[in-house]
DNA sequence: CACTCATAACTGGTCTGACCAAGTGTACGG
DNA sequence: CCGTACACTTGGTCAGACCAGTTATGAGTG
């Protein structure tokens, strides 16, 4: 189909890049490697390479590595910087959550449904984590492991976009998630129960690669904690 | 200031574009010539003229001349036409379907339950506006059209959140959007029927305020031409 | 004379292997 | 324990060769 050696790599590599197997943040094999593994010369993967970075897909760094960009980065520059009010607000907070219950739902419908078993496997154990190291954390140590487990399962979606907007979210707004179960904790004494049930069926739906419930178990889940919050 | 000779190459040789030196139809030295006047190596004048194709300012033919492209023709590049090939790939505009679907679904349902009387008032003479112009348009019109009501849905969400995104979403990704319009078009060559009932389907949900049936119409319009994509 | 077509002389595409320049990592010395 | 020097890795550039298309040339033919 094409002719192109440098152009059929362009789009192995972008191919790569939209089924999540290069994740954003994450970094390409060197130029030197490349061009082995490839069976092709250094020319024409810098070719490559060069035409990906004037895409604006990867960052490419003299003596450092070259790593891939989150694509949605430079839009997501929100104003009020490290704003805590901004976190600590309940309408902005009930807003994340609305936010999180759409993507998360997202991520995991497509990770029952595209997730390797590799991933399957590493959402497993991370999951058992989750369960045996029961409630001896500190809230931050939970929210923490509450967004890995998530950020797992939206890494399984191989799915560019919603990786893209996964881990600005998670990372940008993490003050608002933390707040949300602060004020959760505050006002339970304890982590409710709910919480641990939802992960389950969240885990279960995925491991049996059943699309829909894992949607609808994630969507849940966020919505539980949002009724939490509702009536203040 | 540039320490990369590909990159002063570059810019040197758009200098030459834009002070109208090179002008379109033209056709470049050769690479081997202009290795050799500018001083520097093949390689080097290869990476800066991949630079100046990959940007859409020349064409470069094996084996022919390389000449400079009519910076006219794709006028509708709205946003910063810098990678051309993002919103022509396919399995892309697939997923920015998938987040469209997912964001247009939340929109809509906070649309019904939160917009204002004269937001209202406005969606519905905008929606009405669409019928009346019918088939008459452009493909760019009508993707014009398509995503400015839904940014008006957007709007009367009234979640900054969803807000936000969907702004940074329509402009940045149109490109993709509108290929998706092109390639329905020319594969079916009109406008597919569905669309038009279902643009009336989440008009009339909004306007009853009924949520989830707004959700559920603004989800099944993305995914309906998601699947005139699928079989390809 | 006009036309055909082989071919020589371009063009861009790829390869090799070398060296330079700029980060990264590590082990050694304080 | 920390900082610094240095070896190693990464990307940037170079040179010269060969392959693969395109185009111009010119001899041969009608």
């Amino acid at each position: 189909m094409n002719q192109n050696l440098s152009e059929t790599l362009l789009q192995q590599l972008k191919e790569s890049l939209y089924t999540g197997e290069l994740l954003p943040g994450g970094q390409l094999e060197s130029q030197r490697r490349m061009s082995e593994s490839r069976g092709v010369s250094r020319s024409t993967v810098r070719e490559a390479v060069g035409q990906l970075e004037a895409e604006g897909y990867v960052e490419v760094n003299h003596g450092g590595k070259t790593r891939v960009k989150n694509l949605l980065e430079p839009y997501f520059d929100m104003p009020v910087g490290e704003g805590k009010s901004l976190g600590d607000n309940p309408e902005f907070q009930r807003q994340v959550l609305d936010v999180r219950a759409m993507l998360e739902g997202e991520a995991a419908f497509y990770a029952a449904t595209r997730a390797t078993d590799a991933q399957l496997k590493a959402l497993d154990e991370e999951y058992r984590k989750m369960q045996q190291r029961g409630q001896r954390e500190t809230t931050l140590e939970k929210a923490k492991e509450d967004l890995r487990f998530h950020m797992m399962i939206a890494e399984s979606s191989h799915h560019l976009l919603i990786i893209s907007f996964s881990q600005l979210f998670y990372t940008r707004f993490f003050n608002a998630i933390y707040g949300v179960l602060t004020r959760t904790l505050k006002k339970y004494g304890r982590y409710p129960d709910g919480i641990r049930s939802q992960h389950s069926a969240i885990h279960q739906a995925i491991m049996v690669r059943n699309a829909e419930a894992a949607r609808t178990a994630a969507t849940e889940h966020i919505l539980y904690t949002r009724r939490h919050l509702e009536n203040e």
